[in-house]
RNA sequence: CGGGAUGUAGCACAGCUUGGCUAGUGCGCCUGGUUUGGGACCAGGAGGUCGCAGGUUCAAAUCCUGCCAUCCCGACCA
C-alpha cells in the first residue's frame, strides 16, 4: 500500500508545542500523530492511529494465542453493578457519572470487573465451563485530577483488560501464569523493555500482583531493583529485611533529659552531641532517634481513627506506602484539632509510652521493622522540651505491630540478599493480579462443582495500557531529531523520499520503487510532494520516524539509491535494480 | 485540592509596565516567479470575538473585578 505525503492528512510542526514537556508528547504532536482535543483527550491522526492499531493487533494476537476470547462491552454502563461492589462511591471523583433523560444514573467505565463477572454469571453455571478467559480492548474513562504527559495519563484512554475465571486457587495460578507470559511476549514485540515488579493490589483487593514497568524518567511509578539478585518491587510493595535483635543487657536504664527547643530531629541530634554528660563512642545521629508520626485513617463512612507509626528519625513515612498498607482506608493528616482533642500528646515530643492500644489514648501504634527488640532509642518523653535516651524496645516500650512504610532510598539493602538496591522510575504498562473471590462473592458468581455444590468462582484481572504503550514506545525509541519506531509498530515500513529536481528521473524512479515495495505487501510512505526543498523532506522523514528511509535523489544518475536505517543510523548505497529486494529483505 | 506559570492566527512568540489611529513578528497556508542534498528566496495575499463576562475611560490586548481554561510541581491515581 502506498501512502502519499502529498495527500496524507498530516501536518508536521517546526516548533515544539509549548504544552508538551516530555519527548513522546512533543514528538507525537510535532510529527502529526495526535492532536489534543480536550484535557486528557487526544485525536488520533492517520499515522498515530496506525501505530495504535498495530499495538492493538499485537495484543490481540498474544491474547488469542493463550486462548483468551475477545468480547466488547459498552463504555456507558449502568450504576447497579457498581453499587453492588461499592465502587460507585469508592471510586470517588475519578468516576465519570452521568444521567439519562429520565434521571437514571450511568457511568463511563473506568474498568470492567463488575460487567465481566456478571456476564459470566449470566451464561455459565458449571465447573465444566471453567476456566474461561475473556478480554476486551476498550476506551476507558477516568476523571483524573490532573491528566498529564499527553498519552501517558489521559482521562480517556485505550486499555486491554482481561479476566480469568477458575474454580480454585490452583486454576487461578495457571491463569495468572498464562497471562503473565503473554504479557512478556506482548512487550517484547512492542519493543518495550519492561521490568516485572512486585506490586500492591491496591483498591482492587486480591493477593498476588505484579506490574510491568517500562523504565523511564518520565514514568510516574517508583520501583527498586536489586543490584545483585532478581528482586524488583514497586516502592509501595517493598518489604524490607528485619535486623536480628541485638544484646541489650549492657544498655543503661532509660533516662529522661531536658531537651528544650528541639521540636525537630536535627535540633535534637545537635543538642545531644553538645551535652558532655551524654557523650558516647560515636556521635548521636538521626538514626538513633525514634520519630513517632501520627495520622488519621478515614473509613468510607467518614469516621476517623488515629494511627501512630514509629520510624527511625532519619526516615520519613512514605504516604504512598502507608496508603497501600491501610487500603481501602484513606490517610489524612493529624491536624491541630486532633492534637487539641488529645492534650497529652505534645507535638514534637511524642513518645512510645503514650501510644499503643493499651494506653489511655488507645492509639494503635506500629513500628518500622528496623525497630526490633533490644534496640535503644532516643525519643519523645511526652512532656514539653523533654526526650528520653536509651529507651529499649521490648524492655521499656511495646507496640501493637509492624508497619513497613518508611521511605525507600537508593542503596537500601535488598530484603532477599542484602545487596544495595537501586531506585528507578517507570511507566506502568501492565498489571496482572489475582483478584480472588471478592467480585464473584458480592455479585454472586457461583458454579456447581463435580459434587453438585455451589462454589464461588475465583478471578484474576489483567490490564495493558494500549494507548499508553504508544507513548511509552515513543518515549523509549526516539532521538534528538525525531521518532524511531520499532518495525513491529511503525505506521509504515518504508519512507521513500523523492529528492530530485523537477523533470529528472527521481520521481519516476521513486514511484516505481514504491510500487514494487507495495506489491510485496509493504506499507510505503512516499514523499511525492512538489516544490518542497530536500531539507524539509529529510527533516520530516526523520521526525516521522519510519524505521527505514530511502532517498531517491542525486544517486539515481549513477544508478543507486540511499537506504538509511533510522534505528541503526546507518546509510547504505544500493543499486536501483537491487533496491526493492534489498529493502524487502530488511523488512522481513 | 495546595504551589507556580500562561491564555494574542494552525505552531512559536512580541506588544501590556506608562491605555491611543487599521494588533505585530517568524514559521506554516494561498497566488505568481526564481530555486532544489539538509527546515531556500523575491513579490503579493488570506487568516484574529487579543480565554470569557462585567467594570473604569472619549478610548482597553493593555487598568480593575469575577469567572473559565491550559501547562508544570506536589497531593491524588484499577
Amino acid at each position: 500500500m502506498i501512502h502519499r505525503l502529498s495527500t496524507l492528512f498530516v501536518r508536521t510542526l517546526r516548533d515544539d508545542p509549548a504544552e508538551a514537556e516530555i519527548p513522546s508528547h512533543r514528538l507525537l504532536l510535532r510529527a502529526g500523530y495526535i492532536r489534543r482535543a480536550a484535557p486528557g483527550g487526544y485525536t488520533w491522526l492517520p499515522l498515530g492511529l496506525r501505530v495504535l492499531q498495530r499495538v492493538e493487533h499485537i495484543v490481540r494476537e498474544e491474547m488469542n494465542a493463550i486462548g483468551a476470547q475477545e468480547v466488547h462491552f459498552p463504555a456507558l454502563l449502568p450504576r447497579e453493578p457498581y453499587d453492588a461492589t461499592g465502587r460507585w462511591t469508592d471510586y470517588g471523583p475519578n468516576l465519570f457519572r452521568l444521567q439519562d433523560r429520565r434521571g437514571v444514573d450511568y457511568l463511563l467505565g473506568p474498568t470492567h470487573e463488575e460487567m465481566f463477572t456478571l456476564l459470566v454469571k449470566d451464561l455459565y453455571s458449571s465447573y465444566k465451563d471453567l476456566p474461561v478467559w475473556l478480554y476486551q480492548i476498550q476506551t476507558k474513562y477516568r476523571d483524573e485530577a490532573r491528566p498529564r504527559a499527553g498519552l501517558l495519563r489521559g482521562r480517556e484512554f485505550v486499555m486491554k483488560d482481561s479476566y480469568s475465571f477458575d474454580l480454585d486457587d490452583e486454576g487461578l495460578q495457571r491463569s495468572y501464569d498464562a497471562h503473565r507470559s503473554a504479557y512478556v511476549n506482548i512487550f517484547a514485540r512492542l519493543g518495550l523493555d519492561v521490568v516485572i515488579v512486585k506490586a500492591m493490589s491496591g483498591a482492587m483487593g486480591g493477593s498476588a500482583s505484579e506490574e510491568f514497568l517500562a523504565p523511564s524518567a518520565s514514568g510516574e511509578d517508583t520501583f527498586v531493583r536489586c543490584s545483585q539478585c532478581d528482586y524488583r518491587a514497586n516502592t509501595e510493595a517493598v518489604r524490607i529485611g528485619t535486623p536480628s535483635a541485638p544484646d541489650a543487657s549492657n544498655t543503661p536504664a532509660a533516662l529522661v533529659v531536658d531537651t528544650p527547643n528541639t521540636p525537630t530531629i536535627q535540633t535534637l541530634v545537635d543538642l545531644l552531641n553538645s551535652r558532655q554528660d551524654l557523650q558516647r563512642t560515636t556521635p548521636w545521629a538521626a538514626h538513633d532517634t525514634l520519630k513517632n508520626v501520627l495520622v488519621m485513617l478515614r473509613q468510607a463512612d467518614g469516621s476517623r481513627t488515629p494511627l501512630a507509626i514509629g520510624v527511625p528519625g532519619d526516615r520519613d513515612v512514605d504516604m504512598k506506602r502507608l496508603e497501600a498498607l491501610v487500603a481501602p482506608l484513606e490517610v489524612e493528616p493529624f491536624g491541630e484539632g486532633d492534637f487539641a482533642a488529645r492534650p497529652t500528646l505534645i507535638k514534637g515530643y511524642i513518645g512510645p509510652n503514650a501510644l499503643g492500644e493499651a494506653q489511655p489514648l488507645g492509639i494503635r501504634y506500629l513500628l518500622d521493622p528496623r525497630v526490633v527488640a533490644n534496640t535503644a532509642w532516643v525519643t519523645g518523653a511526652n512532656a514539653p522540651g523533654r526526650h528520653v535516651v536509651n529507651l529499649v524496645c521490648g524492655r521499656d516500650f511495646a507496640a501493637d505491630g509492624v508497619a513497613d512504610v518508611a521511605d525507600v532510598r537508593d542503596n537500601d539493602a535488598c530484603p532477599m540478599c542484602s545487596a544495595p538496591m537501586r531506585i528507578e522510575r517507570g511507566i506502568e504498562m501492565g498489571h496482572v493480579f489475582q483478584l480472588g473471590r471478592k467480585y464473584a462473592e458480592v455479585l454472586g458468581l457461583q458454579v456447581l462443582d463435580e459434587k453438585g455444590k455451589q462454589r464461588v468462582v475465583t478471578m484474576g484481572s489483567y490490564g495493558v495500557g494500549v494507548s499508553r504503550a504508544v507513548a511509552a514506545i515513543a518515549e523509549m525509541h526516539h532521538d534528538e531529531i525525531g521518532l524511531r519506531w520499532p518495525r513491529s509498530v511503525a505506521p509504515m515500513d518504508v519512507h521513500v523520499v523523492i529528492a530530485g529536481k523537477a523533470g529528472d528521473q527521481t520521481a519516476p524512479a521513486g514511484e516505481q520503487l514504491a510500487a514494487e515495495l507495495s506489491a510485496s505487501g509493504l506499507h510505503v510512505l512516499l514523499d511525492d510532494r512538489t516544490g518542497v526543498s530536500p531539507g524539509v523532506r529529510f527533516k520530516d522523514a526523520e521526525l516521522m520516524g519510519m524505521p527505514m528511509i530511502v532517498i531517491v535523489g542525486r544517486g539515481v544518475a549513477n544508478g543507486v539509491l540511499e537506504v538509511r536505517d533510522r534505528i541503526a543510523g546507518t546509510t547504505t548505497e544500493v543499486p536501483i535494480a537491487e533496491a526493492a529486494q534489498h529493502i524487502i529483505t530488511c523488512c522481513a
